[in-house]
RNA sequence: GCUCGAAUGGUGGAAUCGGUAGACACGAGGGACUUAAAAUCCCUUGGCCAUUGCGGCUGUGCGGGUUCAAGUCCCGCUUCGAGUACCA
């Protein structure tokens, strides 16, 4: 009987649905095992088979886990708000909920082919009002709170009310947008307005006016890592600087222990440091100085305090509140001019010309040390939105300043000794400190650095500043808060209306606010979100609601704690499944992922383990990264106004144009002719210029795209091979971590061993040839070995290799005509988590009952594994030579005997000496001679 | 610019603590079976030389070094990939 994979997986495709193989329950009497794959966004176009590798790799892993005996938790779901969707939808006018469940259940399809061990009970989807109201209720829990810098976690606002109450600011160290001072007293005379507007300065979900990334063409903010190379990642469009009123969520305050949690995580530690980067955690000091002939004084940040005796002007922020207020009246005209400018150079021109650019304030800062004055300058090199806007400029030492001051000649001032400055700035933070304070200009009892180190002065130089108060040691994160809203229909709706002007969030019993219908996708002809259309949408006390929606990541946040437990209407996660399942043990997915689903969702899991929600501070133990996988195009040559197509090697002798072919017509680079005839009309007459009978393409990594007509789809694989033959190969293509091309080339190797491993148990004419016979030692030994090796190697997603150990184990079974059951029954189990179908069919086949995913994992007896010779490379100076059999246990004295009085070891020592012998056990006997 | 990572046959890729390369698979070549094809099986396959002689030399991007022994460790380059970028 052939190995009929059609069949085989039909039938088990339908028995795991019936029997509900894969639906997991709490079991306390049984550790947990949580798997998990980042969920797809559903696109139009289905699923190519790059998508599959990572639920693959994870499926094989849950289900290894299973066999040892773990509860494995694997879920998949949806995450469905989405842009592509909403475009589909303002261009057709179809609700993006119906395009999205229509990509659903194609992805579905696709996925059901390829045999997951997924529990589709637990499915969920981001726009589905029982999931979305849990991301609606994690946002009112947001909005009251504030984060506690002193306790370090987020506590209830009301908390903070009653701070304010007893003593005012007075004692308060909380997490905010502004700095705000103000006495018990003078909170109390406070109307409700200006107390709630107090309060939004402090809530970890907030409606502040912030500088956004705003992009016209999609008529919506974007918030940091959705904006790439000064352009939206979807669509590359123009995005703006623009300053807007959005929510936002406080993710700065969780800054340092985003930070510390990633000692505590098993991620790569390239992601890890990609994240550390996008935190930016940098410690230096805040600085006052005084503005000349006026009580106004400015904050600037540095972390080279060290150089304060170098600064030689000040620079602002084109967008800083101070511009305006140092602005003198003679240089008005001047400074507005420029603002101008610089307010229509877009993000993108700012990065890619970086001509410096600036103008003079007219105003004076005193440096603080020395009492000098020196001039305030504004330019966009300086950011707005890091630190506090302003800057102390040491051109001698920091390179931006450098081509500041030599472009508008002002004076760089060397601060270290032997450097040299005619050229280029000294950043190093390396020598010794020189003209600090300048020859004669030293102040009594002022601070001195001459002749320090770097190191030394920055830290001398913050004590000082701080014992003087000029200012203080201030650590600087790059990290800055997650803009929340945008102006689109197909998200989250805010559980928040508006009264008097200021936003409150609605009662926990009205949610889920589910998305209102509107008679188009578009924003209101006032400007408005598109939301703004929406008939009646108001309380039922007639307060306006928010028009705005929640983006893209606010769903995919929490979305792992809601498979615990995902039918639960009375809490995101109950405290009982979420003590059980905790969090996800193996996380796989995209590195695209590292500084914003990865971030937020962190972020998201900390705000709810301090409000004691849930159980653990970290959401993802143990996170692999899944490769790209791209595509690999296939050309024809066209010779050059003719319909002629010449073959591969033959091509240089004409003159052609390479043309894209669709790979699906391409069998190991050969084309097939009819198909490519049949193809597109224009080719239904085509000539061909053969080389050996056979017309050989050309071949390029590129994009998996339509475009370039090379999407493999999973569908056909299967239809072809098999799903079991699919898994195998992508595994087989490398290891899971690598980016590599699909390249369907290998596929037949991969398919061969499964109806090879199929005919250890049927021979051609369907007789079972499975039998009771004693396996010999060297079948247990080629199982064992098997084992060992597929055991240690999923621990280390190293599947690849995994692959190559069962075809060497069915070689050597297949050759010494091994059918035993002993052997068989063992072997099933190692490959079940690689080719599920086959391996249950066979297990029935065996007599078992019951599923194979409820067998247990074997383990491996060294007995069967130990060799009683052994091999030993004999090598001369490091070069080997010869081999020699000796006892697994022969002595070294005993191995060093025989191999100095053998024939061949006598032949290459000759007449030289012999100076030393290193025998490395079981491998390797080294004789050094000379 | 900075930070990581990588480089091994015609191809995808193996090689645990440094242990004497190229596992496994594809492709290619040769052979068996077959009327033929498909399927299956066997042999060869890094390069060069010798192949009626068991063999020899060379070889993991380049140049050095450490070591009895280096794809693996150290120093200096080259190329490619990823992330990030006026962060003071």
């Amino acid at each position: 009987m052939e190995y009929n994979f059609r069949e085989i997986e039909n039938k088990w495709r339908q028995r795991w649905v019936e029997n509900k193989t894969y639906q997991v329950h709490e079991d306390s009497s049984r550790k947990k095992f949580y798997v998990l794959n980042m969920f797809p966004y559903p696109s139009g176009a289905g699923l190519h088979v790059g998508h599959p590798l990572g639920y693959i790799a994870s499926d094989i892993y849950a289900r290894y886990k299973r066999l040892q005996g773990f509860n494995v938790l694997n879920p998949m779901g949806y995450d469905a708000y989405g842009l592509p969707a909403e475009q589909y939808a303002i261009q057709t006018g179809q609700h993006p909920a119906i395009t999205t469940s229509q990509n659903i259940n194609r992805y579905r399809e696709q996925l059901d082919k390829i045999g997951f061990s997924f529990d589709w009970s637990r499915e969920v989807r981001t726009c589905d009002p029982e999931y979305y109201k849990w991301t609606q209720w994690a946002f009112i829990q947001m909005f009251k709170s504030y984060y506690d810098n002193h306790k370090n976690k987020a506590c209830p606002i009301s908390e903070l009310v009653a701070a304010f109450e007893k003593s005012g600011t007075e004692g308060v160290d909380a997490a905010c947008s502004e700095p705000m001072s103000f006495t018990a007293d003078e909170w109390k005379a406070k109307t409700e307005k200006e107390q709630q507007e107090i309060l939004m300065n402090y809530r970890i979900a907030y409606l502040g006016n912030t500088m956004v990334n705003w992009c016209p063409a999609l008529g919506t903010v974007l918030a940091n890592d959705e904006v790439v190379d000064g352009v939206s990642e979807r669509g590359g469009h123009p995005v703006i600087q623009k300053v807007m009123k959005q929510w936002c969520l406080r993710v700065s305050a969780y800054s340092q222990r985003l930070l510390d949690g990633l000692e505590t995580v098993d991620w790569t530690d390239s992601l890890k440091e990609t994240q550390r980067n996008w935190i930016g955690r940098s410690e230096g000091a805040e600085m006052q100085f005084k503005v000349k002939d006026s009580d106004l004084e400015f904050t600037i940040f540095t972390t080279r305090a060290d150089t304060v005796f170098g600064v030689t002007f000040m620079v602002l922020a084109p967008e800083s509140e101070l511009v305006s207020v140092l602005t003198t009246e003679g240089q008005r005209a001047e400074v507005e001019a420029y603002l101008e400018a610089t307010k229509k150079r877009t993000e993108r021109e700012r990065i890619s010309d970086r001509r410096v650019s600036g103008v003079f304030s007219g105003s004076y800062a005193i440096n603080p040390l020395t009492g000098e004055a020196i001039p305030v300058w504004i330019s966009d090199y300086v950011l707005a939105g890091y630190g506090t806007g302003a800057i102390m400029a040491v051109p001698a030492h920091d390179s931006r300043d450098y081509a500041f001051a030599k472009h508008f000649g002002l004076e760089i001032r060397p601060l270290i000794e032997g450097c040299d400055v005619s050229e280029q700035s000294f950043d190093a933070k390396e020598g010794k400190m020189i003209n600090s304070p300048r020859p004669g200009f030293e102040k009594e009892g002022g601070l001195v650095l001459n002749g320090l180190d770097v190191k030394e002065a920055i830290a001398k130089t913050k004590q000082y500043i701080k014992e003087k108060g000029l200012g203080r040691v201030k650590v600087n994160y790059r990290l800055r808060d997650a803009i929340f809203s945008r102006q689109r229909y197909w998200g989250e709706p805010f559980p928040v209306y508006y009264k008097d002007g200021m936003p409150y969030v609605l009662d926990e019993s009205k949610l889920p606010l589910e998305l209102p219908e509107v008679d188009k996708f578009l924003p209101t002809e006032t400007g408005e979100p598109p939301l703004g259309r929406a008939k009646n949408w108001v309380t039922e006390d007639g307060y306006p609601l928010e028009l705005n929606t929640m983006p893209g990541f606010a769903g995919s946040s929490a979305y792992y704690l809601r498979y615990m437990d995902p039918h639960n209407s009375n809490a995101l996660v109950s405290k009982e499944a979420n003590a059980y399942w905790e969090n996800v043990d193996l996380y796989v997915g995209g590195t695209e992922h590292a500084t914003g689903h990865l971030i937020y969702s962190r972020f998201w899991n900390k705000f709810l383990y301090d409000i004691n929600v849930i159980v653990k501070d970290e959401p993802f133990k143990k996170l692999v990264n899944q490769g790209m996988i791209q595509g690999r195009s296939n050309f024809v040559y066209r010779i050059k106004d003719t319909n002629t197509f010449v073959s591969l090697n033959l091509k240089d002798q004409y003159d052609v144009t390479p043309l894209h072919v669709d790979v699906n017509i391409v069998s190991n680079d050969i084309l097939d002719v009819e198909a490519f005839k049949n193809w597109r009309p224009e080719f239904n007459n085509a000539e061909f210029i053969l080389e050996d009978g056979k017309y050989v393409c050309g071949w390029a990594v590129e994009k998996m795209s339509k475009s370039m007509y090379n999407v493999v789809n999973p569908d056909m694989i299967v239809e072809k091979y098999g799903a079991d033959t699919l898994r195998m190969y992508e595994m087989f293509l490398g290891p899971v971590e690598q980016s590599k091309p699909w390249d369907t080339n290998g596929i037949d190797g991969v398919h061969r061993f499964l109806k090879k491993f199929w005919s250890l148990f049927y021979d051609r004419k369907g007789t079972l040839l499975v039998n009771d016979d004693k396996a010999t030692p060297e079948e247990l030994k080629s199982l064992h070995k098997l084992i060992k090796k597929v055991t240690s190697d999923i621990e280390v997603f190293s599947y690849n290799t995994s692959i190559s150990a069962f075809m060497i184990c069915v070689n050597e079974l297949t050759s010494s005509k091994c059918s035993k059951r002993e052997i068989l029954e063992q072997l099933l189990v190692v490959i079940a988590p690689f080719a599920p179908h086959v391996a249950e069919e066979l297990w029935e086949t065996l007599g078992h009952t019951t599923t194979i995913c409820d067998a247990s994992w074997p383990a491996y007896n060294e007995e069967y594994l130990k060799e009683d010779t052994v091999n030993y490379t004999i090598s001369f100076n490091g070069k080997a030579r010869f081999n020699l059999q000796f006892a697994a246990d022969a002595t070294n004295e005993e191995i060093e005997k025989v191999v100095l009085a053998d024939e061949n070891s006598k032949k290459y020592i000759a007449d030289k000496t012999v100076k030393k012998i290193i025998i490395v056990p079981k491998k390797i006997v080294n004789i050094v001679i000379g």
